[in-house]
RNA sequence: CGCGGGGUAGAGCAGUCCGGUAGCUCGUCGGGCUCAUAACCCGGAGGUCGCAGGUUCAAAUCCUGCCCCCGCAACCA
């Protein structure tokens, strides 16, 4: 029987459209499941949507939808974009498809049942508007929703619980005897440090406040909230808890959970639990890559520097940006996407070394031998040391791709492309060509170099799919068993006597200038379509009346001080003269002021706010300021100096 | 002292676990070649490895302290 191999990626959550970090991901896993296949394995790859919650609920309801209607479009955006990327999943899992509901209920009353799942209650800050609970670290000032900014409520909810603690000892022990469980090592020392360690809470596993999700079947006013709903997929994609299992018999556990570094807590502590209360053996491994971020900036949509990937394709193709991905940065680590590097890789590594490389050997073969690839003759030591090379590259490649280390698996294969453009010059075919009685010669290293092509593509049929049969067609390679792993075994599987052509380049030369120009044009209109949505997203609070304005105390005050809080990024420490008094207020503005500026400023203040501490500081008050949408521009409000300091402001 | 990651040539990164001539890609400068997509090949210049101490025959690497950048802090890959 054949080894198994299961990958997956995470499911997301649709709503909006995929940008290209979920193009990095999901690029990763295929590429990985390709290599898998061709390696021999019974590969199975999954990747899929999340398409439950609030957030959508919302969002379809901004649009003037109804939820499902509103994620099938999404869906169906995103097959699109996976299938222009090339990406070949075996299943695509919805958590709104049957199966996934059905088994997610089973997996909740199978968890109540043994007793890991408890009825409780939920008590947190909520803000009503947002319809959503907060955490106290997520509350800004005063207790304020870090969404909309208005004050949140302490709230009782009755809801369901997982009992995490329980296994949080048996965890701590499995994560410490597995090392290879969670990849790169750093995560694993951040969950522990940050989470195990100090102590799990119980994990609130239900909801009352929305209804889009999948309900609890003994409890209907409960809907399963994503820990279970999401994680599960894993394995409700295999058809766990159903009458058809055979999937799940023959893959689970899974070799790879592949997950962007903001979601590996829930897939190294509530899924191994959850998997474990469930007698399930857990993944091997989870991989945490790290993140693609545009120049130095995180990509988000309030900074308008979202990249997608469909211009890059119209443009470029998708191997090319699957190349791009999987080579610009070390799996793991964070890398930067830039229009730059990507059209500087696509001219040094596609067109000038792969290329190129072909080109000339075409070229070559069509004048010296009128297109037919020449028979292998006697080997020479320069000949040789290129064939080791080659001969070694498929087990350099597979031990790269085992760590998911791509970038150097690539770079692998990209010292042998370099090795052959020497070659060429170290042989001088053009050389041989002059004299007829060296065309023996002149045919072996045409050969060899042909053949070279040949691994490479094969080699490189995992990261860009439709590349390799655009080179075979330019060497002579037609047989589908000279496009195998196994022929990788010796070298001189290319059949000699085939007749070739000559093709279009295999990647055109770009003009730097005129390409970020035209990428640029790309992101620009992004920035304006966002910025002009951001502002009607804020819309105006609910009406009060003249009485609840009066319990506001407005007073100007002068700034008599102002430093900055140590250890804060965002605080300025206040020293405010109201006229007979002194206050010291805080304000979350040191990004944008410079504390020195602002003395003797007048600035208008609520004098009546109950005094707050933040920081170890007591904050008497509050000053006002305006803000766009996404807090990127913060303005200050302060008048002219005419009045006395403390004046009330009607 | 909330947690984590990072600071190495003009740019982007590797090397740090297991101390021992500082490496790769791009760019730049010079040379070679003319089969090739003005591509390819060779060579050079360019770094007090964030700062300060310490350990050592020897520190980018180990220890201590500090500075700066970034991310996370209960569902943004």
């Amino acid at each position: 029987m054949k080894k198994t191999y299961y990958i997956t990626t995470p499911i997301y959550y649709p709503s909006g459209h995929m940008h290209i970090g979920h193009t990095y991901t999901t690029v990763a896993a295929d590429t990985m499941a390709r290599f898998k296949k061709l390696t021999g394995y019974d590969t199975y790859f999954l990747t899929g949507t999340d398409e439950h919650g609030q957030k959508i609920e919302r969002s379809a309801q901004e649009a003037g939808k109804d939820p499902q209607t509103y994620v099938d479009e999404i869906v169906a955006e995103t097959k699109v974009l996976w299938q222009q990327m090339g990406i070949e999943y075996d299943d695509f899992i919805r958590t709104t498809d049957e199966r996934h509901v059905k088994a997610a209920q089973k997996i909740f009353r199978k968890l109540y049942d043994n007793g890991d799942i408890y009825k409780g209650f939920y008590e947190g800050q909520y803000c009503t508007f947002c319809e959503s609970y907060w955490t106290n670290t997520q509350l800004k000032e005063g207790k304020c929703c870090p969404d909309c900014s208005r004050p949140t409520e302490l709230v009782k909810e009755e809801g369901y619980f997982f009992r995490m603690s329980k296994y949080q000892d048996w965890l701590i022990e499995y994560i410490e005897k597995n090392p290879e469980f969670i990849q790169p090592t750093s995560r694993a020392n951040e969950m522990l440090q940050n989470f195990l360690r100090p102590g799990l809470q119980d994990l609130s596993v239900s909801r009352t406040s929305f209804d889009w999700g999948v309900p609890v079947d003994f409890d209907p006013d409960h809907v399963i909230y994503v820990w279970i709903d999401a994680l599960s997929n894993y394995i409700t994609a295999l058809g766990f808890t159903s009458e058809n299992d055979g999937l799940m018999q023959r893959y689970w556990p899974a070799n790879v959970h592949l997950v962007g570094k903001e979601i590996v807590r829930f897939h190294t502590i509530y899924w191994p639990i959850m998997l474990h209360a469930l007698g399930l053996p857990l993944p091997k491994q989870v991989f945490a890559h790290g993140w693609l971020l545009f120049g130095n900036d995180k990509m988000s949509k309030s900074k308008g520097n979202v990249v997608y990937p469909q211009p890059i394709i119209e443009r470029y193709g998708a191997d090319t940006l699957r190349y791009y991905l999987m080579r610009e940065m070390p799996f793991g680590a964070d890398g930067n996407y830039t229009n730059e590097a990507l059209i500087n890789r696509i001219n040094s590594d596609l067109a000038n070394d792969l290329g190129n490389l072909l080109s000339r050997t075409n070229a070559m073969i069509l004048k010296y031998f009128n297109g037919i690839i020449p028979p292998m003759g006697k080997v020479c030591g320069e000949d040789q040391t290129l064939i080791d090379q080659v001969l070694n590259l498929p087990q350099k490649v597979e031990e790269e791709m085992d760590a998911l280390q791509f970038s150097r698996a690539l770079s692998e294969i990209w010292k042998v492309v370099g090795e052959a453009n020497r070659y060429i010059d170290i042989t001088r075919p053009w050389v041989l060509g002059k004299d007829e009685s060296r065309k023996d010669r002149l045919g072996t290293v045409l050969y060899t170099l042909g053949e070279t092509l040949r691994f490479i593509s094969v080699l490189l049929s995992p990261f860009m799919p439709s590349t390799p049969e655009r080179i075979y067609e330019q060497i002579g390679v037609t047989d589908a068993k000279v496009k195998t792993w196994e022929s990788l075994e010796r070298f001189g599987a290319l059949t000699h006597g085939v007749m070739i052509e000559r093709k279009e380049p295999l990647f055109p030369r770009l003009d730097v200038e005129k390409e970020l120009l035209a990428l640029a044009e790309n992101t620009q209109e992004e920035e304006i379509a966002d910025a002009n949505q951001a502002p009607e997203q804020q819309s105006i609070k609910p009406t009060i009346t003249i009485d609840d304005f009066d319990k506001l105390d407005l007073r100007t005050a002068k700034v008599l001080d102002c430093k900055a809080v140590p250890k804060s990024d965002k605080l300025l420490k206040f020293t405010l003269s109201l006229g007979n008094e002194t206050r010291t207020v805080l304000s979350g503005i040191a990004e944008h002021y410079n504390p020195k500026d602002l003395i003797g400023k007048t600035v208008i203040m609520i004098a009546n706010l109950a005094p707050r501490k933040i920081r170890g500081i007591q904050s008497e008050g509050m000053i006002l300021s305006a803000s766009s949408a996404d807090d990127s521009i913060i303005k200050l409000l302060s008048i002219d100096d005419q009045l006395p300091h403390g004046s009330i402001i009607s």
